[in-house]
RNA sequence: GGGGAGAUACCAAAGUGGCCAACUGGGGCAGACUGUAAAUCUGCUGUCGCACGACUUCGGAGGUUCGAAUCCUUCUCUCCCCA
């Protein structure tokens, strides 16, 4: 992975800038949307590509190596041909599902030890082979194995949770670095800095992390209960030790608001459910506020989704019909709703850069922060 | 023409003397969702104050009873079977 910076804000710690992977060149910031299963939920590859224009998207080791599993996935020569995909693909390592399955797991020294929520079978991540299953995937840009905390989490856990989440960086990035490419194409190791909300344990885990001097490093373990405040302290925490030089990548954020303001403390690098899931549940992300479709106040609104035209389907769609489709449960209704939201998303991190490369980006988020907040 | 069954809130459907403003499902309305066990989940859904409470409801009318959606009489309507 290449990382350049093409522009760094005067006034903030935002950055423009550009990461090439094997499979595709992409301006940062950047919002990469999930493809938990090998499939970016309700959405075409096709629409992904030519209409979202998302140039990365995320898939997960956990459901991957579940389901289809690595035989079958290392047969066919990675991910990327098997969901004909040819961008690039980032896997979350499962660490989030040791934080959200929590009831179906147990954490050691060795590693997590989980029951499968589709059959009850029992198996075993170890830092080391969920690098191996990544490889397999074929994923561009792979994860640490880590504890995501859970929150609110004591001073004392939190210690003890960041402490094995360093343990387990050092054995998977050294089987990182004495394992190669699956299948010829470059993959790059990314660490997550964890330490809840801690000040100390994330200044700590960011230079543990900064240490390693990985091609790109991320944030991980907030937006997961805590005050935004918080997050954004710990945000701000972390990037004085990150290399300037690396892409910093936040975890499972977020709301647009949270991508500004991150933007603003010297992120590059989103992921997050929200445009997806809220989509297909009738929530729609614009530029003049949130939108739940499924209200009585659009039943009759025929004009179109989003004037300011980010997707094929916000002029081609009305209101009325899109809330419609939701309210029927069609899945058109989902389709037509995620591929907006993502495209919306896909639209904010493109203006951020631009707003960055025009040294206003302060003015307009503060402006873009206040419209985004509104409940339409 | 003869015989039988039934009418409950927006719909469907429980309830057959007090624990019923009335189970449940649907629909409707609103909310939640942040590295996806989510095309999911939660709440509200007679009226008024919307917490405690008050008031009007179970086809219509009348009656029995301390008390009726529940029992009786009658009227209206619906459905089924046989001619």
């Amino acid at each position: 992975m290449k990382f350049e910076i093409l522009h760094k804000d005067t006034k903030s710690s935002a950055r423009a800038g550009r990461i090439t992977t094997d499979h595709s060149t992409f301006e940062t910031p950047i919002f990469m949307p999930v493809g938990t299963q090998g499939t970016v939920k309700s959405v075409h590859q096709h629409d992904l590509k030519n209409d979202i224009n998302a140039p990365i998207i995320l898939g997960n080791t956990y459901h991957l190596y579940l389901r289809p599993g690595t035989e079958v996935l290392s047969e066919v020569g990675g991910l990327h041909k098997f969901m004909n995909w040819d961008r690039s693909i980032l896997t979350d390592s499962g660490g989030y599902q040791v934080f959200s399955l929590s009831e179906n797991r147990k954490l050691t020294r060795e590693g997590a030890s989980f029951r499968s929520h589709i059959d009850g079978s029992k198996h075993l991540f170890t830092p080391e082979n969920v690098v191996d299953v990544q490889r397999t995937i074929g994923a561009d840009l792979i994860m640490a194995f880590d504890e995501c905390t859970p929150w609110p989490c004591d001073m004392k856990y939190a210690d003890e949770s960041l402490n094995l989440t360093h343990h387990w960086l050092d054995r998977g990035w050294e089987h990182f670095k004495n394992s190669g490419p699956a299948y010829g194409h470059e993959q790059a190791f990314i660490p997550i800095v964890q330490g809840s909300v801690y000040k100390e344990l994330r200044k700590k885990s960011a230079e543990k992390i900064a240490s390693l001097g990985a091609e790109g490093n991320a944030i991980g373990g907030l937006s997961v209960g805590e005050p935004v405040e918080d997050m954004y302290g710990m945000i701000e925490i972390v990037n004085e030790i990150l290399p300037d030089d690396r892409p910093r990548y936040l975890m499972g954020v977020g709301t647009p608001v949270n991508i500004l303001e991150s933007i603003e403390r010297g992120v590059d690098m989103f992921d997050c459910v929200m445009p997806t899931r809220n989509g297909r549940n009738g929530m729609l992300f614009t530029s003049k506020g949130i939108i739940n479709i499924r209200n009585r106040k659009w039943m009759n609104d025929f004009s179109p989704v989003d004037e300011m035209n980010h997707s094929v389907v916000d002029m081609q769609y009305s209101k009325a019909y899109l809330r419609h489709l939701v309210i029927a449960g069609e899945l058109l209704g989902a389709q037509i709703a995620t591929m907006h939201n993502l495209a919306f998303y896909l639209w904010l991190v493109r203006e951020a850069f631009n707003q960055i490369r025009k040294g206003e980006f302060t003015p307009w988020k503060i402006n873009m922060v206040k419209e985004l907040s509104t409940r339409l």
